[in-house]
DNA sequence: CGAAGTTAGTTGTTACAACAACAATTATCC
DNA sequence: GGATAATTGTTGTTGTAACAACTAACTTCG
């Protein structure tokens, strides 16, 4: 967009250009998301985070998966998910339950809350998908879709020394 | 892991593919950029975070913004900026000095400590970048770098009802 | 069997994000 | 010129994120 009316004085140390960097792009345009999709939870009356969306989802598909499970899924690690699951369970969306056949193991099961929750949200996340992206033609959100998979490919296990 | 194969059990209670989601893409595509990211500037002996980063070179370019002007460049609210700016005023890398016209503002500028480091990272940055879209074909980013630029402007303002 | 290694989950610490409520300061209005 | 409004920044609370260090439970193998 370039707006950009200041002078710039000896432009730092480099010509790098921040707004035109696809890593900040991606930043700016998923806070954004997050956080329109959260405001449109909560302008239907549920109070759910993006993320626990994400856990119940899951969880709507497969119920009774691990932590372990759920952190693979979800691109997040253990320690995470063991928080995240606190708050659900306070909140009385999922349960732990411990694997009879190792106790190690938690499995976690949506409540009745839990799946009655879930059930209102699929719908208000299309609309929200639908809404961020209009007037964008089809092709194109393949082309970026395809893409942002590739990068995560790129990314996931080698390293640019 | 997953010792049975799960059949999926009806499919929770609408076909939504959150795997298919682009808002989800876009989710997972940004966490692994940041954790790389990161990852790069502490190979290269840098204890900076992401966020850091842009404050750092929104700073180098233009020296002296207030904390809401900040907030602006970056797409962040008034009190996350207070916060990172504390922090990074505790390590040394910029400074407050309260505006002599204005004393409810304050001007952030750069520490030689903060100059200094701020150097070596856009080259990390422009590595980092390379790779991960390493493989990929220009006018794709072009493309992805335009649906993202369309979705933030459908998300600023107005609202999915 | 038993020590060593592996895996699942938790806790501690630091940092970032959204929102609400607030103090201090400056601007506006009558 | 004093009440009122708006603006800048701070604090409190809750939730998410990465990493390291840890415990408990299971597996392997001598």
């Amino acid at each position: 967009m370039s707006s950009d009316t200041r002078p710039d004085p000896e432009s730092g140390s480099t010509d790098f250009d921040l707004d035109e960097a696809i890593g900040f792009l991606i930043e700016v345009t998923e806070q954004l998301m997050k956080r329109e999709l959260r405001k449109s939870f909560r302008r239907h009356g549920y109070d759910i985070t993006p993320y626990q969306w994400i856990v119940l989802h899951r969880l709507a598909h497969t119920d009774g998966l691990n932590q372990a499970e759920i952190a693979e899924l979800t691109t997040r690690d253990r320690p995470n998910i063991t928080r995240i699951i606190d708050v659900m369970e306070r909140r009385k969306l999922i349960e732990r339950r411990t694997s009879e056949r190792d106790r190690r193991v938690n499995k976690v099961f949506l409540t009745a809350v839990g799946r009655s929750v879930y059930e209102g949200l699929p719908e208000i996340v299309a609309r929200h998908l639908k809404n961020a992206t209009r007037g964008i033609r089809d092709p194109d959100i393949e082309t970026v879709k395809a893409v942002l998979r590739e990068i995560a490919r790129n990314l996931q296990g080698s390293h640019d020394h």
